[in-house]
Parts: structure tokens; C-alpha cells; sequence
DNA sequence: CAATTATATAAGTGATTGATAATATAAGTG
DNA sequence: CACTTATATTATCAATCACTTATATAATTG
């Protein structure tokens, strides 16, 4: 794969998704395995509504990508083509005890 | 040096700081070279209030230092702490151009 | 098709942001 | 000390933001 430079501007757009907690803490969750919208929900403890509209700027801003399988949406990370994220991906804190407490009441 | 590890908070605030164009461009100025406001107003054509506030901002996040030399005031890059943003300064489009632009009147 | 579940969209709101203009502080110079 | 140069601070404003509430769309199930 070839991934082309990016300009200061780009990167600061991107680097803007990541600068919001929440959005954070998505990606931190993403980094484990694909999720659905209601398990993000689930963890974070906020509306749905909310997590929705942080999705849609992770989408448009082209860090995630979305799939659907009958009524669940899957979002995953698509971060492939931005090496400068590597070092703040690897160094996120791990979400792996927030995603083994959701288990048992999982929504999908 | 230890390095603590980073809360997704703290790196998420971090982050905010390099999410801004203009802050970024002060960030891949100074990872060349320590440098005084008067040159980061020049090459990066605005104010000098708005560059002295941008870098408030970054000294008070910890990502610059700030040294007073006589009349003139020196920033450096202060990130030896935050390895999460090693692939992002690395990444940084090189400012090499605008700094040699700058030297035959330069202002201090 | 009606009811339910999962998700998205729209509208509204208070808080924050980046920039500007005006003013203040601080150091250097004659 | 008056003047200049370098930098910081303050006040203001339009724009953007994250969140909430309400509603719409889409798929599933009986």
C-alpha cells in the first residue's frame, strides 16, 4: 500500500476526532475488536444519539469503517493509511476489562 | 526517565493541542529548531497576540518550553515525556523551507 | 402488517474555540 | 527618562462543539 504524505491540515483534522474523549475512548475500544453501536453505548454510558453522531465524524473523517449485518451496525478501525497514528493506537489504555464486564447483557 | 502511562484524558487533551493548524505548524517549526515569537509571526503570517496565545496554550499542555533571552522570548518543544507522539512529530511535514525564507531579515 | 429493536437524523442549547483589536508589560537603547 | 521593540493580556465575537431530547428510518419477529 502506498500512503502519501500528510499535510499539516490533514493531519490536524484528524488529530481533532481523536481530541475528544469520548471519540478516544471509542477508538481505544475498536483498537480490541469490531463492535456494534449498542455495545459502545453499553460501555460508555451515554445515549445512543450520542454515540451515533461521534460515529458519523469517526466515518466521515475516515478512521472507521462501518458494516452492516441485519439490524446491527459494525464499526472497525481503518487506520492503515495514517502511520503518524501508530504511536497514540499503541499506547492507548487497554479496554480489555470494560469489554469483558459488557459479556453477559450483550445487546447483539 | 520513567513515563508514566497516559489516561485516554490526558492524551485526549494532548491531542487537542496538536489538533489546531496553526499549532501544529508551531510544533513542526519548533521540532527544527527553538525559535522566538517574532519568527513564528512571521512565517506563519498572522498576529503576534494570536501566535503568543497559541503558544500559551502548548505551555501550559507541557508540550513547549518557554526561556527568555534579553528582550526575546524562546520557545522549544517539550515532548520527551509524551511517547505517544513520537510517529506524529516524525511524521510532520519538514519546515525546513519557510525557516531558510526567513533568515535575511530575520527579527532577533 | 403491527410491534420491537437497532441506529440515524434533526433541532436546540450552553460551553468552548480561534481570531481580532486594543492595551499592558518588559527589556534595550540613546 | 523617553522611545522603541518584543511579548503578554484582556475583551469581544462569530463559529464550532458535545450533548440532549425528540423523531425518523431500517431490519426482525410474530
Amino acid at each position: 500500500m502506498v500512503v502519501a504524505e500528510a499535510s499539516i491540515v490533514e493531519m490536524a483534522e484528524t488529530l481533532k476526532l481523536l481530541s475528544d474523549k469520548t471519540r478516544l475512548t471509542i477508538i481505544a475500544l475498536l483498537k480490541e475488536r469490531e463492535m456494534c453501536v449498542c455495545d459502545i453505548v453499553d460501555i460508555l454510558e451515554t445515549t445512543q444519539p450520542n454515540i451515533s453522531q461521534h460515529l458519523k465524524k469517526l466515518k466521515n473523517g475516515g478512521i472507521v469503517n462501518e458494516t452492516r449485518r441485519s439490524q446491527w451496525i459494525y464499526y472497525s478501525l481503518n487506520v492503515n493509511d495514517k502511520p503518524y497514528l501508530n504511536d497514540i493506537l499503541n499506547r492507548l489504555p487497554s479496554m480489555k476489562e470494560r469489554i469483558e464486564a459488557l459479556k453477559p447483557n450483550s445487546c447483539c
